[in-house]
This record gives C-alpha cells, structure tokens and sequence, in this order.
DNA sequence: TGTCCCCGTCAAGGGGGCGTCAAGGTCGGG
DNA sequence: CCCGACCTTGACGCCCCCTTGACGGGGACA
C-alpha cells in the first residue's frame, strides 16, 4: 500500500486526515513542523506528501521546493487561506494539486488517488538492491556487502549513499547531496561531504585512494558508477 | 509551444479563456460541446485539456473517460457547481486537476503550467546533450568522450562551453562569453578565452591547430559548429 | 617589406578545494 | 556513572585549477 506523509501542525486535524487515509488502507506518517517533513521524507520516501502551507518553523512551500530538490514525489498542498498568489506560488515551486480548508474528505481522497494514479502511470518500480565490482547495497534491508563481509553504515552514511544511488551515472551537486542529508541551510557545509565520502570509499571501495564508484567532480559534486 | 484544447459551452468564458492563454503564448483550440471535444482530441491530440462539465450535450465526466479511453494527455476540469461528488467522480475517471468557478486567471494558468510540468516530467527524460563527429558532451551529466575515451573538464571549461553550446552555428561576441562564465565586469579579459579554448580544442577536438568545432570569428567572438 | 594588432601557445605562481587524520562532543544503553 | 558509537569540527598538506605574463606567428595595411 502507497505511503503517505502528512506534514500539518494542527494536531486534531493530522489526526482526523490519518484516521481517515489509514482507513483507506493507506500507511500514513504524519509530522508537524517543515524541518521534520524534510528529515522524515528523506528518511523514509513516502509515494505521496501532504503539505499544510501554515507552519510554525518554515514557509510550506520552503518545504515544497526543498522535497523538489532531489524527489517527484506527489505533493498536495492544504491551505486555510484563500489566496491566489499563495497557490500559484506553491504550484510554481513544485506543487501537484492544492486543496482550500474547509475541503471534504472525501475530495481529498479522490484527490491522492488521482496524484497516485498519475505518479504510478509515470513512473517505473526501482530496485532498491544496488550491485557493483566493488560491493552491494541492499537500500531497503540496509544491508551492505564488500568482499564478501558484511559491513556497517551509519544512518548518515546510509542517506548519503542513497541520496547519491538515486541518480546512478548522472551529477550530483554537492549543495543537493547536503541539503537532503543534512537539511536546509547546511549547502555550505562541504566538509561533512569530504569526510562521509572518505568513510563511504574506507568501507566500500577497493582501492580508497583512486575510487571507481564515488567519483568526485571538483567543483562541481559528486558521481556514482555503478 | 503547448497546444490546449478548452471545452467550455458559454462563449464568453471561453473567449477570455483563449485569449489569456494565447497571451501566454500557448496555441489554443476552442470547442462549446462534448461531442465536438472528442472529436477534436481525436482528430488532433492536444498536450493539455480545459473541460467545463456543464456542457450542452453530455456530460463533462462523459467527455473525460471518452478521452481517457485511449490518451494520458492532462486534463483540468471546470465547473460552476461546488459539488462534492462531481470533483470526486470527475478526478476518479480521470482528471488530473479540478477549478471551481469563480476563479482567478493566475490560478488557473498555474495549474496549467504545473500538469504541462508534469506531462513533461514524465516522458521521457530528454537529456540536453551535444554531438559532433570529433566528441560528445553531456551537459547535465558533465561528460564529455573524444575519440572513445572520457576526457575530464574543469568546472570553468564546462561553464564556457555550456554558454557557447546554447547558441549552436550562432556567433556569441568575446564579451558575452566573459561576462557569463566570468562575471559582469571581465569583458575585457581576452586573455581568458584565448586560454580556455586552446585547453577546449586540445582536449575535444581532432585536429586542435585547425578546429572544425570551436570556431575563431577573427574580432568578433566565437562560434559552435555541430 | 615593415609594423601593428589579434590570436594561439606555454609555463610559472599561488590560492583554493579536496582528502586525511584526530580530537572533542553528544546521545543512548548497560 | 561509564562506555561506545556516531557526528561535528578543526588542522594540515597536496594537488589541481585559475590567473597572469611573455613570446611567436599570421593577417591587414600603408
């Protein structure tokens, strides 16, 4: 069943929405602030968000175009405010369908099931086992093999792998790589980069000096070659 | 450009509709019936459908499955009634967005733009990439293959072939190329490109003394040549 | 034919990005 | 309370890349 994660900082109405989808067989994660609905949908992809644009730590559609930095992941915007410009800005960073408080319940389902009908025609299932020379990751089981024995990861070293695999061939930005580990407002950080990839190429590469996997692009980011 | 088809029976509606987007740029096809909008998407597909459900002859729900029969092109319905049950019967046959009436004109030209984005997102993801007998480049990738084997460019190399790239066969002057990949204000710095396309003919090109591909228009700039 | 200007080539320098290592800090479990 | 795992932060050295200047060649022009 399709994942769904509800960012809405008023509790009754996180609570009534969850009631309402898990009744639908949907699994459901809900949060209440920007900051944890980018660290949960980066922790655990859901197939489809539901963002409340009035927050109390960050603009809703700071959230939007933060998720829309590195994941299509349907997003439907709930907004107590009947405003024009607050729509089509949300629409214009990202946004897949936007929905006016007060709305009916059954809308909004009918709503998901359109965002989910859509998202399932376009795209293609992804294997989440990842298979090199070198290693193999297996991203759902968070199992990763390297020679023969089983290594740890760390959860950081887990998202920056996964963050990374998502786009397997293509470049990587190290301000994208930063902002969906660590968040919004760490693109600067580029030292955790220098050191988690060290790690990472320690654990998994052959030959950590010269690494055929986790390719760095000087100024420009990173790579991974399968 | 787009090409939209609107479905709307009053004729006043769908001459504002018509004359905003084509304000917009986009190509527009009218239709005041069912029957004449199956037609007319049959007849000549449309990247995106308009669909008020008050129509004359049958209804818009009809008109939606009809074309969803045999196309996936995005569909936003309009409709005057603030039913509950039409938005849900519309968007579950189908539709990919839905409008009630009265609306804001920016609104729904958001709404256009976010399921052409989608449309778009979907297909197949062209990746801009430049072919010449001599090499290859992937810009969004950052690749670049001369003569079977990849050859590695730095991030100042990139930026000026991409800003000579955008316009192939076309002459850009010496100061605009400096002013993009250097910045406002290094319009005089000649020096930078005679450097940077001596490092770009050595690694690109066959015959880097007599390049086919990085032209020299002797006082004017520069030119790409396929 | 001589001179000037523009373009191509080369090499040196220094500055910044990257890899590496290690110490301090935080959090949770025993 | 101690301990270990993990994240953060700073320091250091190296190498690559950008910048800069000098030199030579070829075409335009008188």
């Amino acid at each position: 069943m399709p994942r769904l994660l509800i960012v809405e900082d008023e509790p009754a109405l996180r609570r009534a929405l969850t009631i309402n989808l898990k009744a639908r067989s949907y699994e459901v994660e809900g949060v209440g602030t920007g900051a944890a609905a980018l660290r949960a949908s980066a922790a655990n992809p859901p197939d489809l968000m539901i963002v409340d644009l009035g927050l109390p730590d960050l603009d809703g559609v700071d959230v939007i175009a933060g998720v829309r930095g590195w994941s299509r992941v349907p997003i439907i915007v709930l907004s107590a405010r009947d405003s024009q410009a607050q729509k089509v800005r949300a629409l214009d960073v990202g946004a897949d369908d936007y929905v006016t408080k007060p709305f009916g319940m059954d809308e909004l389902l009918a709503r998901v099931r359109a965002a989910l009908r859509r998202a399932e025609a376009s795209d293609l299932p992804v294997e989440p086992v990842v298979i090199t020379p070198s290693f193999t990751l297996d991203l759902a089981a968070k199992r990763a093999v390297h020679k023969g024995a089983e290594v740890r990861l760390t959860p950081t070293e887990w998202h920056l792998v996964e963050a990374l695999v998502r786009h397997p061939g293509t470049l990587v930005s190290g301000a994208q790589l930063l902002a969906e580990v660590w968040g919004p407002g760490y693109e600067k950080e580029t030292n955790y980069l220098r050191v988690y990839f060290a790690q990472l190429r320690r654990k998994l590469e052959n030959h950590p000096g010269s690494p055929r996997h986790f390719i760095t692009e000087p100024g420009v980011g990173y790579r991974f070659e399968p």
